[in-house]
DNA sequence: ATTCATCATAGGAATTTCTTATCGCGACAA
DNA sequence: TTGTCGCGATAAGAAATTCCTATGATGAAT
């Protein structure tokens, strides 16, 4: 009890359009016996007589007709599954979900993706943004591709490439401009707004001034850096930001910024993937993407803060 | 180069639903590795990865869903195939394409056609009525699949099954319903009326009546029956017609019905298709129903003729 | 009647597919 | 850490299939 199989329609397609057993078995690059017994096998599994074999020709029966019909719609479709695995193999093609925390997605997304619809025109850019806890969850889930976080993530099953440094500026109200900057030491002295719990960026600032965690500042944390920064302008306390968010943050609030000297606080932005993503040689092409688009967002932050 | 196969498909799909080498084996009915091996040749065939093998699970890759999508529908497409097949085995089904003299189309068709409706519902019946010769140059030709015509055909390539011997009957007009029946030299001084060149109905009553068939007569012959009978009914002469035909054309005029003394003359009705056809069983049991529609017509009729 | 063209059949070779056995790897538990 | 286990990949030989060459059978044309 055969089964049919695809050679069977190819060669019975190829028989209806000659209606001669030798010259399709040619096109077919087969000798006449292998197609007479492969259409006979056919017609058996069916348990249909598909030809009428007279001397003069071969015509398709009214089934046959039918059957035809139905056998070129199969075979154009499983011709299209090989183009389009063609089309896949070289462009990068298809969706793309990408995870990124929320100190980095405003600031990167859209020069990123900017510059991923024109390099890799095709590519279906999903964005999630969120704390980075959820992000590897998600990935390690397949439901995102990549995420863009601050490494080290140290989860095993996931590869990390690192993106760039980025190093964190002091926000202080703009009076304060002349200020001198203070030491980390002096930080603890000053009230430091934070993000709330869960954003890496908090743990980064709070381990900048060495501050013992469990030490819960009061209930000012914010959502976001915006927040923060308009908290700061409001003259209610200083706060860190990347440096990366400069130029968006200006305009959120009359602020200052100012570098730290010595020992500069900053954190390494990695891609990170799972270790068996098929996907990654394509996500090694991104992550230079990445790069790229970070570096053309820091020029135009570096000049805003002075040394 | 391998290309892709049936089986891969199946497997495939197998693999998509199960998420699981070892299961989708089973449900295949094969081992895992003979499954394992046929993923990666399709992934190698189309040169692109369709699953993320993790070890905890295996996961379709963005391009394998939209790849898994279409194998579905071809792999419905193709069992699709053999149901088609298994239908049309048992039940008749399809096209059938009959062809009818016209001397017997108008008679025998009405209930023919009725009866073929009632016992094979699901058969598409074509139906084409003209002389014999195009009929049997059609059906050589494969453009129809078997024809109703008087024996014998004696064309090699054709086989023929005899259907129902029918009787000539005498029409005149009605004023000489009682006159007695001629013979057939008497016949030769009547007025007869034939059908044109080509009906072999023509032929048939020019040999029963012993005329010269190149003493063609006057300008009097007609396209049908019909219309001979209407003529017969004007007084213009008297012709025959099968006996099938009395119950349809005693309406076409004002004539009476005779039978003819001793030998009468008739002719066998019968059925031909190409020896090579692959519908001879189903045309056999066709040619059953043919007669028995048949000798439901001819009942209609005997009771209408005299004597 | 013979020849030619064409499809079917047969037997053995070549190729493909499958099975069993085993490896390698990552996860999980002790 | 170190076994142990689950799972997929790989290997090698066995089984099944597909194919080719040679040949048969049949009908048509000369």
């Amino acid at each position: 009890m055969m089964n049919i199989t695809l050679k069977q329609l190819r060669y019975f397609e190829a028989l209806t359009r000659h209606g001669h057993f030798g010259r399709a078995a040619d096109a077919c690059a087969i000798s006449q016996p292998a197609l007479s017994v492969q259409i006979k096998e056919l017609e058996e599994t069916l348990g249909v007589v598909l030809f009428e074999r007279s001397a003069r020709q071969v015509r398709l029966t009214g089934f046959g007709q039918d059957f035809a019909e139905r056998v070129r719609d199969i075979l154009r479709a499983v011709d299209e599954l090989g183009d389009l695995a063609r089309l896949a193999k070289d462009r990068m093609v298809g969706r793309l979900r990408i995870g990124v925390i929320p100190t980095v997605a405003p600031y990167l997304l859209p020069t990123l993706i900017q510059r991923l619809n024109a390099d890799y025109s095709g590519l279906d850019v999903h964005i999630r943004e969120t704390l980075t806890q959820k992000l590897i969850t998600e990935l390690l889930d397949g439901r995102l591709d990549t995420a863009i976080v601050a490494l080290p993530v140290s989860e095993p099953g996931l590869v990390e490439t690192p993106l760039f440094d980025e190093k964190f500026v002091l926000v202080r109200s703009a009076a304060d401009a002349d200020a001198p900057v203070p030491s980390p030491e002096g930080m603890r002295e000053m009230k430091l707004l934070l993000l709330e719990e869960g954003h890496c960026f908090r743990d980064q600032a709070v381990s900048f001034c060495n501050l013992r965690p469990a030490l819960a500042r009061d209930g000012l944390d914010g959502s976001s850096l915006s927040t923060l920064v308009q908290m700061v302008g409001a003259g209610i306390g200083v706060t860190l930001i990347p440096e990366m968010a400069v130029s968006v943050e200006t305009r959120s609030a009359p602020v200052s910024f100012a570098r730290f000297a010595g020992e500069e606080p900053g954190r390494t932005i990695g891609m990170v993937w799972r270790k068996t993503s098929p996907l990654a040689p394509q996500l090694t092409q991104i992550a230079t993407a990445v790069r790229q688009a970070a570096e053309e967002q820091r020029l135009k932050n570096i000049h805003l803060i002075p040394r």
